[in-house]
RNA sequence: GGCGUUGUGGCCGAGUGGCUAGGCAGAGGUCUGCAAAACCUUGUACAGCGGUUCGAAUCCGCUCAACGCCUCCA
């Protein structure tokens, strides 16, 4: 997998064999989460997936931010949350409980697995202020009006503040724009541990410093170590969290606990909307489920969500995406092509001897996923199989019994368990409506039979109206629903 | 303005020095009553300009563009 921390591939060693601790920071819930936000989680999604997939036992840990971010610094520190719940006159919680709910509604459509543990940062704001306490006690904080800030060229002195993103703190000193507001803190690059709330600010919590809140990088510090541990193996997020949100967090981790919190950093990378950066004030936005429903200007008709994530797992998970409507349709027939090959898949007999060797394809598949979990090449893989399928189905190729069963674990493991992807052909697929098609088809067999070729296409055609596919092979007449 | 990443054929997207990525679309063929599906065949692609090399999409430099971070952001 990629280290972001060392900038290259290396080997996956986990801390303690056979098991894995991965964080990953979820989203703030004071709007809707955005397709984006379900990018970067799916990515992490397939990882947990495949990590499990091979046999680890893996703790999961995605919080939820509740307590808001700061909207910025130049505004005496009104959060997010507070902010949003003082305009719609409701009580912060009800702002939080409204769109966690559409969180976890959204990543259900998307076939996302849950989280082992989804702590919120209300819920440790103890954990938090214990945190604080330490860092002071080591002297790499300072408390000034109520509010307690890190020390980061303190801390720069026998750390580097930069490791992971890259940056050296003398650039930044440089670099730094004016902003308003920053008089409390002895240097720009000072981050808030702890903020006394200001009187319009509604949500708050008693410390030893101030009615405050805590800052907007401790909460994942104070949840990740508690639930992995002082060191843990993975840590993931959006390639915009790098900095400074993640380097904030080493910071803070090892000043309180003096060793580095995370082997791996894992950062996914930006989706694009037809090639530009995706924002609400251009109107180049897109809610998820705007997809599936089809209500939205971006899109020529709604797609499942299922092709959506077919769609982004059709790119790595590092390479920026470019989401379009033509993209998305070509995604949509490859989506079917492999669904339709491996509904077929599970209705091929055995022969009595292998035309191809199983277990290379197999391999290539893993190759595939253990390159720093390389979903477009297994896909590409996928599509080798499917066109296996389909010689096996035309009898142009043959597996033994062995080897067929190996073929179509691997197919099922790789579709359904790594990728997470829902076969919707076969939803509407019930027994009433396959034995309704096969009358259908015996109806136009005969009428071809008679060559009544009126009745016959019209039969056929009218099926494909409503969505269901005929398709005439060497061994009788097949169908499909879409 | 500073730092960083990226720029692949009609569209999306893998690939890091020589060996067909893949999907969608297009073209030709097999099959079919005609189609569809399936199968087979098919593309002088690597932003531009220079350089290194026997050889570069892949390394280096410059230019342009996009994206990200520098302030909340997945």
């Amino acid at each position: 997998m990629y280290n972001s921390l060392t900038n290259s591939k290396e080997d996956f060693i986990p801390l303690n064999e056979g098991y894995v601790g991965m964080y990953v920071c979820g989203p703030t819930v004071y709007s809707n989460v955005h397709l984006g936000n379900v990018r970067t989680f799916l990515s992490f999604d397939l990882i947990f997936r495949y990590l499990k997939h091979l046999g680890y036992k893996v703790r999961y840990v995605r919080n939820i931010t509740d307590a808001g971010h700061l909207e910025n610094d130049a505004d005496e520190g009104e959060d997010r949350i507070s902010k949003k719940a003082r305009l719609e006159e409701l009580e912060p919680m009800e702002v939080v409980q409204q769109y966690t709910v559409d969180f976890h509604k959204v990543l259900d459509e998307f076939n996302l697995l849950p989280p082992s543990i989804e702590p919120t940062a209300t819920g440790h704001i103890i954990e938090q202020i214990n945190i604080i306490k330490e860092i002071l006690n080591k002297g790499l904080a300072y408390e000034i009006n109520g509010s307690v800030y890190f020390d980061v060229l303190k801390y720069n002195e026998k750390e580097h503040y930069g490791i992971l993103s890259g940056r050296n703190i003398e650039d930044a000193i440089h670099n730094t724009r004016e902003l308003d507001g920053q008089s409390e803190k002895r240097n720009p690059q000072d981050f808030a541990l702890w903020k006394k709330a200001q009187p319009e600010h509604i949500m708050r919590w008693p410390s030893p410093w101030s009615d405050g809140f805590p800052g907007w990088h401790l909460e994942c510090t104070a949840m990740s170590t508690k639930y992995l541990g002082e060191q843990f193996d993975i840590h993931g997020g959006g390639m915009d969290l790098k900095f400074p949100h993640h380097e904030c967090e080493i910071a803070q981790a090892k000043s309180c606990y003096e060793v580095s919190p995370v082997k791996y950093w894992l950062h996914g990378n930006m989706l694009i909307l037809n090639g530009r950066k995706m924002a609400k004030s251009t109107g180049n936005y897109i809610l998820p489920l705007e997809i599936i429903s089809g209500n939205n200007t971006i899109l020529s008709k709604p797609f499942p969500a299922t092709v959506a994530r077919f769609f982004m797992l059709q790119a790595h998970y590092r390479s920026v995406l470019d989401f379009s409507s033509d993209a998305l349709e070509g995604a949509e027939k490859g989506y079917y092509r492999l669904m339709s090959a491996v509904g077929s898949l599970q209705n091929i007999n055995a022969g009595s001897q292998s035309s191809f060797d199983v277990t290379v394809w197999r391999q290539s598949c893993y190759d595939a996923m253990n390159d720093d979990f390389n979903s477009p090449v297994l896909i590409a893989q996928l599509f080798e199989g499917v066109k296996y399928v389909n010689q096996l189905l035309e009898n142009k190729a043959s597996l033994t019994e062995e080897d067929l069963a190996i073929f179509k674990e691997t197919f099922n493991a790789f579709v359904f368990d790594v990728l997470g992807l829902v076969d919707v052909t076969s939803k509407d697929n019930s027994d009433k409506l396959g034995k309704v098609v096969e009358m259908l088809i015996d109806m136009r067999n005969e009428a071809r039979a008679n060559k009544n070729w009126a009745l016959s296409d019209k039969i056929r055609d009218k099926l494909a109206a409503v969505g269901v596919q005929l398709k005439d092979g060497k061994e009788g007449t097949t169908f499909s629903v879409n």
